[in-house]
DNA sequence: GCAAAACGTAAACAAATGTTATTGTTCTTT
DNA sequence: AAAGAACAATAACATTTGTTTACGTTTTGC
């Protein structure tokens, strides 16, 4: 057996921050995980297939991208340490997922799967809470996301990256920055340069 | 005192989609619904402000938009007959919003604030549910809306338009599309014409 | 440790999109 | 009904962004 302890660590207080939420609930809770390593480059949801479940990343780094009409990858979005990944449409619908979710760094993840998801809905005191919660936040993100389309250029979202993700700069190969950011990696290369 | 009975009828069936509800429990939920009109042009939430109401459009139209650095209106969303209409973040965080709402036809909606919905979720059986998936949905809304960024031209994302929102083409001026495909009202008019 | 692949930068050119100005039409308001 | 405002189309030009190619560096896989 895996030892757990200290990787439940984090996903417990982020719990906390949203429910409260009693020690036998707690242990029911974490019956309900599993943990689950991913090597680098390793990809754990491709296009087509359900996503069977929500991705708590414990160490490492995932990137969610989706492949567009030219076959090419556009990065949606990077799941960096204490943070969640997964299709949630296609989770929560279970249909085919649109994403694929792919391992940059050796990973460890906190995995939960549909219907232990639904346990802990009816049978945490505040079940339905965390649920509503989680999607709410997975909402603000996204409504953030589409503010910064409309209303920052690429360089200054470039610039802000550092906020939404610390060090990510550091940590991906420049061309998923730049597929992150809608542009092509030549133009962000151009725009760091300050070349007009 | 306003004839509500044929207005609440299309909500009664929304939320019925969503979960079970019993007629005790619509009749309290009908207690907590306000009805509303709004004249065209009327701009019933403003940038900096609370938002204080989740609105559904029962008859009419609102726009949803922001002003970005150049006081440009950017249109993030148009709300028509049964749907809502809200700044979600603002609402439910009880911070100034970013989104002004308007009115781009005489409408007509019903509406909940903040305390009510509160009540709804602890006095419904399902009243959690009712907000998860409420939040569920809009995040779907979202999420569809960045991947159309991401992978459709904006023409593309044009001629899909009346899948998201019929009739909205000769229901709103075209330089609100032009917004809301986040492109200039001149060149939304030079790709219609289809000259390159 | 070596060979191959992946990566970032650069330059030149092409395509997409924005800006400004003009004009004729359609709504609004009175 | 008239006057003014808002709107859509168009053209000319400017800016941004994409594409291709080349080259040198770094990383990866064996």
């Amino acid at each position: 057996m895996i030892e757990m302890g200290n990787d439940f660590k984090a996903i417990r207080e982020l719990v906390l921050h949203y429910i409260d939420i009693d020690d036998i609930e707690w242990e029911h809770c974490k019956s309900m995980f599993s943990l689950r390593r991913i090597k680098k480059k390793e990809i754990i949801l491709r296009k087509g297939e359900v996503c069977r479940g929500i991705y708590f990343v414990v160490k490492g780094l995932l990137r969610i991208y989706f492949i567009d009409q030219n076959d090419e990858e556009k990065t949606f979005h990077f799941s960096l340490e204490n943070t969640f990944a997964t299709d949630y449409q296609s989770f929560l619908k279970v249909t085919a997922a649109d994403f694929h979710i792919q391992a940059l760094e050796n990973t460890t993840v906190i995995m939960i799967n549909y219907e232990m998801l639904q346990l802990l809905y009816t049978n945490l005191r505040h079940g339905e809470k965390l649920g509503r919660v989680i999607a709410e936040d997975y909402f603000f993100l996204m409504n953030d996301k589409i503010k910064a389309f409309y209303t920052q250029t690429p360089l200054q979202r470039y610039n802000n990256m550092n906020a939404s993700f610390p060090k990510i700069l550091t940590r991906v190969p420049q061309h998923y920055i730049a597929s992150y950011l809608n542009i092509s990696p030549v133009h962000l290369s151009r725009l760091k340069r300050g070349v007009e």
